[in-house]
DNA sequence: GAGTTTGAAACT
DNA sequence: CAGTTTCAAACTC
């Protein structure tokens, strides 16, 4: 997969550099009748924007792809909000049609008409479209209490032959969509589809697709209307969850007359069968909502990358008990200020989530922080005056719409799972490494799961890595990062093993770092420096070896001249592979038939077993000294007894080295040669010893006679 | 723990 | 590209 589709690259141009958002509502004219009522773009404002409380209800539907006959149930709700921040994580790529399938199994049209109640809803161009088989689609206002809208997708026969025999699997496939700002999330089923908040637990169990589209209270209409829809799609449930999300962000059609064009919003998709989608309400009316942008890109490289921001909207979070550094995105706005930074994002149930979409084509991850978990530490204002602007947020773009000279040409290059986000440096970008989004996401997750009251089955996910130099993705993840040392190169160099492996300083002991998001500049240039120099530098070094070669080989060969290429100064052999023909090392014995090399696997084999040994035999003394405490304990408490240092005395001690001195004597007497006469010795300490042991849980003195 | 060795990375 | 320097990890004592 590119890193900036070619899709989502039509939309980048005019969006670049500024805070628009991507339109999603433009769906091909020729499809889109309804739609063509829209906001007509301008030179000005190439993509609509609906700005405007609408005076007339609107209606949300989602219709199926069903015939006529088969139709969605469209629910009408009043919507009191401008804008809309969705976000979504997909494997989609926005087109200017909007609708991209990446699969006939699964796609989604969601569609939000402004339109009188009654007005058509069916499946015509412009409408909110559901198409998965038998699924059921539930829609949830959010922006104004007790308007819950759910629609249900009738469980129509899905399409022959486009997935459903998937639909079959999974008979009950629900898909939830919330709109508006409301934090307590509580979808109200209508239809067949769920009709009790108890059957909430069945949905969950089930596969749960929720689309939940958070309204902000309307404030202004001339601002953008924002408009993210977060998706997070798995694949065959919660385990294995390898994959990539991607935030799609876009505006919905500004409106400005109660009698408005349709408003619609178009999100296609395709999901994986058995996908899910958890939606979350992204902000409250009265609390603003910060929109988390963020734009992921998936691939081979399991990029993440984070659109560029003019102005330096990263605030760096510090998660208590977490030794991960978090950094929030927040758009940069246009409107008035709160001066609240850091509070807008009010429902931590269902804001900020991490979204982790599983296609059979592309994996993306957009770790979206849930700011109420997360404690700022270093905000950073969106704005030189420090505020936080909370009106007219402008979402900005995905992806660069043009081709990023500095940074773009060794995107592939970046570390596994290396996140651009928005910084302050020259480049526009911070690049987070690839456990950072893992360990953002697992602590969102976490977080979410425990403070939302919203049902988050699928919000335990887990999300593979990318091999990381070498070491498979569960070593990567498991292996103990191992602090660095660094002192002169600022950890910015790949002399630091951190920054080499794409992660954060944390925990090291490090002098004067900048491996830390509070140098995100130093730490973009220095980046940029080294793949500069090299563009495979965050690669890892250890891949794939040719056919018919080794598995693993050491991508540039090692360049050995005094180790032998056996001792851990040399790349390969610390990775635990053999020098190829790529190495340029001098008398290396690390080769498959070298005696030195089959001596040191021997020798590294009997160590291991040696350490094995003696683990074993620590932890069989631990027992035994752990049981003969149990032993003596009830001794202690049951019969006022002692410890058993507590009844040798000195007296009794005495008594002792009585007996052992006459011992000696007699021996002496008797003249016995000095062996024997110190086995009578022995033998004596011994009986002692004994008689010790014997009155010791008898009497509180006991006697020692020789 | 201090000092040495080593080789990759960085620099020229 | 090659030689040199810098650097931090590995290693030794």
């Amino acid at each position: 997969m590119d890193v900036v589709s070619p899709e989502l690259n039509i939309l980048l141009p005019d969006e670049i550099m500024d805070t628009e958002a991507i339109v999603m509502d433009d769906d091909p004219p020729a499809e889109s009748p309804a739609a063509s009522g829209q906001s007509q773009p301008s030179a000005d404002a190439p993509i609509p924007m609906e700005t405007d409380v609408l005076a007339v209800p609107e209606i949300v539907s989602l219709c199926s792809d069903a015939p006529p006959t088969q139709r969605t149930q469209a629910l009408t709700t009043s919507i009191t909000t401008d804008s809309i921040l969705c976000s979504t994580t997909s494997a989609t790529h926005l087109t200017s049609g909007g609708l991209q399938k990446l699969s006939a199994n699964h796609q989604i049209i969601l569609n939000k008409v402004a339109s009188s109640p009654g007005a058509d809803t069916t499946r015509s161009p412009g409408t909110t479209t559901i198409t998965p088989g038998g699924q059921k689609f539930m829609v949830t206002a959010i922006g104004k209490s007790g308007q819950s809208i759910v629609l249900q997708l009738p469980h129509t026969g899905s399409k022959p032959g486009s997935g459903q025999g998937e639909a079959k699997a999974n008979p009950q496939h629900f898909k939830v969509l919330t709109i508006g700002g409301r934090t307590d999330l509580k979808p109200v089923m209508v239809g067949q589809a769920v009709s009790s908040a108890s059957q909430m637990s069945t949905l969950q169990a089930q596969q749960l697709k929720t689309v939940q589209i958070a309204k902000k209270t309307q404030v202004s209409s001339a601002g953008p209307i924002k408009f993210i829809i977060t998706k997070a799609v798995n694949n065959k449930g919660l385990t294995a969850q390898t994959s990539v999300s991607n935030v799609i962000t876009g505006r919905v059609l500004s409106t400005s007359s109660p009698v408005t064009p349709p408003r619609t919003i178009t999100l296609s998709e395709t999901l994986s069968s058995n996908s899910k989608i958890a939606i979350s309400p992204l902000k409250s009316p009265s609390k603003p909502m910060k929109p988390v942008q963020t734009v992921t890109v998936g691939g081979p490289q399991f990029k993440t990358i984070f659109p560029l921001s003019t102005s330096s909207n990263v605030q760096q979070i510090q998660v208590p008990g977490s030794r991960f550094h978090y950094v929030r995105l927040v758009t940069a706005t246009t409107g008035s200020s709160t001066g609240q930074a850091g509070s807008h994002c009010t429902n931590s149930s269902m804001t900020a989530k991490p979204m982790v979409v599983n296609t059979a084509q592309v994996r993306m991850s957009v770790p979206i922080i849930p700011a109420q978990t997360m404690k700022q530490v270093v905000p950073k204002p969106l704005t030189s005056s420090g505020q936080v602007l909370t009106t007219q947020t402008q979402q900005r773009l995905i992806m660069p719409a043009t081709p990023l000279p500095q940074i773009q040409p060794n995107l592939t290059n970046l570390p596994p799972g290396t996140m651009l986000a928005p910084g302050s440096g020259n480049m526009g970008y911070t690049v987070l490494p690839a456990h950072y989004v893992t360990q953002l996401q697992q602590s969102a997750y976490v977080t979410l799961a425990s403070s939302s009251g919203f049902p988050t089955p699928t919000c335990i996910q887990t999300q593979a890595r990318l091999p990381l130099n070498g070491l498979s993705t569960s070593d990567a993840a498991s292996r103990p990062r191992k602090p660095c040392n660094c002192n002169k190169s600022q950890c910015l160099k790949l002399y630091c093993d951190c920054f080499a492996n794409g992660e954060f300083c944390q925990s090291c002991n490090c002098t004067n770092c900048f491996n830390n998001l509070e140098h995100e500049t130093e730490r973009a240039k220095a980046i940029k420096a080294c793949l500069d120099r090299n563009p495979e530098a965050f690669k890892p070094k250890i891949g794939k070896g040719k056919e018919g070669e080794s598995d693993r080989r050491h991508s540039k060969g090692c360049n050995c001249k005094r180790s032998g290429c056996l001792k851990n100064y040399c790349e390969c052999y610390e990775a635990k592979i053999m020098c190829s023909s790529t190495c340029k090392c001098v008398g290396c014995k690390n080769f498959e038939e070298s005696p030195e090399r089959k001596t040191l696997m021997h020798l590294a084999d009997a160590a291991e077993v040696r350490v094995q040994q003696q683990t074993a035999a620590k932890t069989k003394l631990s027992s035994q000294i752990s049981d003969l405490f149990t032993r003596t304990t009830p001794a202690i408490t049951s019969g006022g007894g002692r410890m058993p240092f507590t009844f040798v005395t000195k007296e009794v001690a005495e008594a002792t080295c009585e007996c052992l001195l006459e011992q000696a004597e007699q021996a002496e007497l008797i003249q016995q040669p000095q062996a024997t006469a110190e086995r009578m010795i022995l033998e004596e300490f011994g009986r002692c010893l004994m008689r010790i042991i014997s009155s010791a849980g008898k009497t509180d003195c006991p006697s020692i006679n020789c």
